[in-house]
DNA sequence: TTATAATATGTGCATATGAGCATATACTAT
DNA sequence: ATAGTATATGCTCATATGCACATATTATAA
């Protein structure tokens, strides 16, 4: 058959991608942020969850570009970076909330 | 700030989606997939993979409904079984493609 | 400068994940 | 029935992942 073999480097870029929304907690961060900024401590308290692991997530969104900060004080606003990614989520949660 | 809690139900259902695609294996056994359905010794020797870990992968993407098989003979063949999900793909490799 | 607030980071732990070997099944054809 | 082919499955190992505790940083305000 015909397969033209597939470049590595942009099946990891893909696969990247994917990873970033395949856990609950960033797909809930990213949500958040679907609506407004938001500053870590205000985001840890909506889900509810530890200080440092949301930070831990930001980091690992904002180091693929998938958001990015602004400082205001002592607070970091975040907010989405990446029109594509939102709305690859956007499109997947309507057709969750849709499909049965 | 207002904020609706979003169905936990639901994130489960969207992040276990993006999981399927986060995968390097499973992507490339999905693009197959794309331009024809397959058995799972042909995607075994087009991706130069062992068998056993081609079939794992095809029974837990058959699993979330993402792939469909029928079979002729002893052969398996394969195919997509979900519009939205291969389109996701496609978009973000088309994306992928063009974004440098 | 010092105390405080907000965020970031180092680390350990428990669990999840993906690969492939070895083997079991299922089906076909003789 | 039996051999051969194709696929599925049990299992183990190494690695990846996500969480949160404790602590470090950074910036503000007094």
């Amino acid at each position: 058959m015909t397969y033209e073999p597939i470049d590595e480097h942009l099946i990891d870029t893909i696969s990247q991608t994917f990873k970033a929304l395949a856990d609950p907690t960033r797909i809930k961060i990213l949500h958040l942020l679907f609506h407004q900024e938001c500053s870590v401590s205000e985001i840890a308290n909506l889900l509810e969850m530890n200080q440092s692991t949301i930070s831990h997530q930001l980091k690992y969104l904002k180091q693929i570009r998938l958001v990015k900060k602004r400082r205001d004080k002592t607070k970091y606003y975040y907010s989405p970076d990446d029109h594509h990614v939102m709305s690859l989520l956007k499109q997947t949660m309507e057709h969750a909330k849709h499909t049965r």
